[in-house]
DNA sequence: TCGGACCTATACCGATTGGGTATGGTCTCC
DNA sequence: GGAGACCATACCCAATCGGTATAGGTCCGA
């Protein structure tokens, strides 16, 4: 699993369609059909509903996607702390991104 | 930013050196050497400073540690997540993963 | 000072991965 | 039936990734 394939998972999430979210990350559409296929299998599990108009998202991908958005929220998050970080110089204690809570 | 960076990054953190947390990886020194400055790189910020007898964390890098554990965390509990509500079919309601509190 | 142990950084090579174009197949709407 | 929208696959090429070999630097003991 990586980043790239999370990202792509919300935009299919949000958008409804494979294409519509390719546009949108700037890709072609058979690589995003790839990521999402390979993330699937990786999984163990289908994330969407192919159908002729569009992606459906599955019981699993419902589930998946409110995680999915934490865990690119939380990278935000470190990366802006590291920046922060670095530009006072250090002085500061460190900070503590919170538990995560699987919720099930 | 890849999820191969971040357990790069904490796998170096808790060795305190390249070459054991390699070992650890299951992948060679150089690779790693790598993955973290590129790492760095991305950041725009060192994470270790390079001593005669291994790495030693920065104050950005003591920042990003507990986030990037969390990051880490997270996916482990996105993809139980999956798995468990393919199997038990979808019947159940959706899991939430939690706020991330990023503390900073 | 010398040699061994330990660690990081770089150069180079081969294998894998990833994205792009072209194309086929399915379904909807008129 | 024809047009439009969308997903999947085949194939090609470039970028990425990991491995080996090697160089540079520090610490320790004699």
């Amino acid at each position: 699993m990586s980043l790239d394939q999370i990202r792509s998972f919300v935009a299919v999430a949000e958008e409804g369609a494979i294409v519509r979210a390719a546009s949108r990350l700037h890709i072609s559409q058979p690589p995003l059909t790839r990521r999402i296929r390979s993330l699937e299998d990786e999984l163990g599990a289908p994330l969407f509903s192919r159908r002729p108009r569009g992606m459906d998202l599955t019981p699993a991908g419902r589930a998946f996607l409110p995680h999915a958005r934490g865990i690119l929220t939380a990278v935000d998050t470190a990366a802006s702390a590291v920046r922060a970080t670095a530009a006072l110089g250090g002085h500061g204690p460190d900070p503590v991104p919170g538990a995560i809570d699987s919720a099930g």
